[in-house]
DNA sequence: TCAAAAGTGTTACAAATACACCCATGT
DNA sequence: ACATGGGTGTATTTGTAACACTTTTGA
């Protein structure tokens, strides 16, 4: 392939160029709790360590798309929800060259089919709050990815991604609960997420979890993207 | 200067490498209107033209000192405040060649001093909200950096970067104002901004908008600061 | 004396919080 | 029959929104 297949003159050829890579924090939710999909790298420096997943952002392709790539290729997921975090730009945060990275967040549900695909690929699902030490400075990408979501998750619905298409209310409490590092009243959560509007109660009911068992539900996703444009304020 | 100060071989040989700039939304407050810092672009393609302040990053610079020295430079002022917007990564966004770029949005005061400078480097205060046509994607970057600044105003106190050390609540008041262009009650956000609890009155009076005058007052930074990590909720 | 901006309080309404018991059912 | 998680209502407090008049003073 043409390295430079729109552009014939670089105008710019007297400045520098520089290596650009996207990592993906990959916040999984599998009903229960919050996890984060790592892997071991497979390319020196650090071959063998615990890593984020990401790639080298190629001179034809955007930086969206090469994070996009990166996550089909380990999940098997495509139309992820996946949202800009940081640029890490400092000179000297890679030992292997100067490079730049894209920080870009996904969330998605740990669903059994992916489960597999991710093994192949030697990543695992971590969970968020034990994690080990990873490379460079990927750690603090969690934690600021983390931070992300949490202020993401006050002022906007979030669920869509990480939610089963039919789901209980006490399993989106625990998602929130799991976020959020904090439990909340069952009665307020309750009725704070009614009041938004977005629901829609199913007949069926889950029984996993409890004898009684609970009533299904699932997103109105019109009313869903309303609420997203519009804004939440989610302070429990 | 040795372009590889501090690596001695690069890992990635194989990799792509891309030009990488970083472009500045300076915003500016002078007690009447949010105003935007662009200038007429230097190089070419579309040299001549509006544009955004920028600079390509360096390989011996990290991306943040490369807005600051772009900031310096036109304005004269360091300390700025300043964050990171978005990365704009697609591939044709730059028709002078592949170029990735970052967006940081940066708050300053308007004051006289600044002007001169400002105007030496062929920069002008443009009114937020009749922006000419810029190059490239930048009418894209004020868009988005103008959502983010409501956003950023609406749950952390904003002021300290954009008012001088001394300022009164009506001042305060068209901040806000200008910010969400839209009018508040007198009333009620003196009284929402008085609980915050991080101004100090002066004995103090400006007279310059009024005969009667108006109360200065300052913040208080320990409790500025304090607030900025506990949030606010600031929707009027 | 009057125009123009600064400053001040109260009431009505909405939203958030705290809190305890009954329900359904599989074992 | 009992243990387990699901589901419900109310009272209190807190915050938000709406609203009109007095004060000061330079021109």
């Amino acid at each position: 392939m043409n390295p430079m297949s729109t552009q014939l003159i670089d105008y710019y050829a007297a400045e520098d160029k520089i290596h650009i890579a996207t990592d993906c924090i990959i916040f999984g939710f599998d009903n229960e709790s919050i996890k984060l999909l790592i892997f071991k790298r497979r390319v020196d420096p650090f071959k063998g360590q615990w890593s984020l997943i990401g790639s080298f952002v190629k001179a034809t392709e955007s930086v969206n798309d090469a994070a996009k790539r990166v996550l089909t290729e380990i999940t098997g997921l495509e139309n992820v929800f996946m949202k800009q975090l940081k640029v890490y730009g400092g000179v000297d945060r890679d030992p292997g060259a100067r490079c730049i990275t894209v920080g870009q967040y996904a969330l998605i549900r740990i669903e059994e089919q992916d489960k597999t695909l991710v093994e192949k690929h030697g990543a695992v699902w971590h969970d968020l709050h034990e994690i080990p030490d990873l490379v460079l400075d990927h750690n603090t990408l969690v934690k600021d990815a983390l931070v992300q979501l949490k202020l993401k998750a006050s002022y906007q619905p979030i669920g869509f991604e990480l939610l089963p298409k039919k789901f209980t209310i006490p399993n989106l409490q625990r998602l929130y609960e799991a976020i959020y590092q904090k439990k909340f009243d069952d009665r307020n959560f309750r009725k704070k997420i009614i009041a938004l509007d977005v629901l829609t109660k199913l007949e069926e009911k889950d029984k996993s979890t409890s004898k009684k068992g609970a009533f299904l539900h699932k997103f109105n996703k019109e009313k869903y993207n309303k609420l997203v444009n519009r804004g939440i304020n989610f302070r429990l």
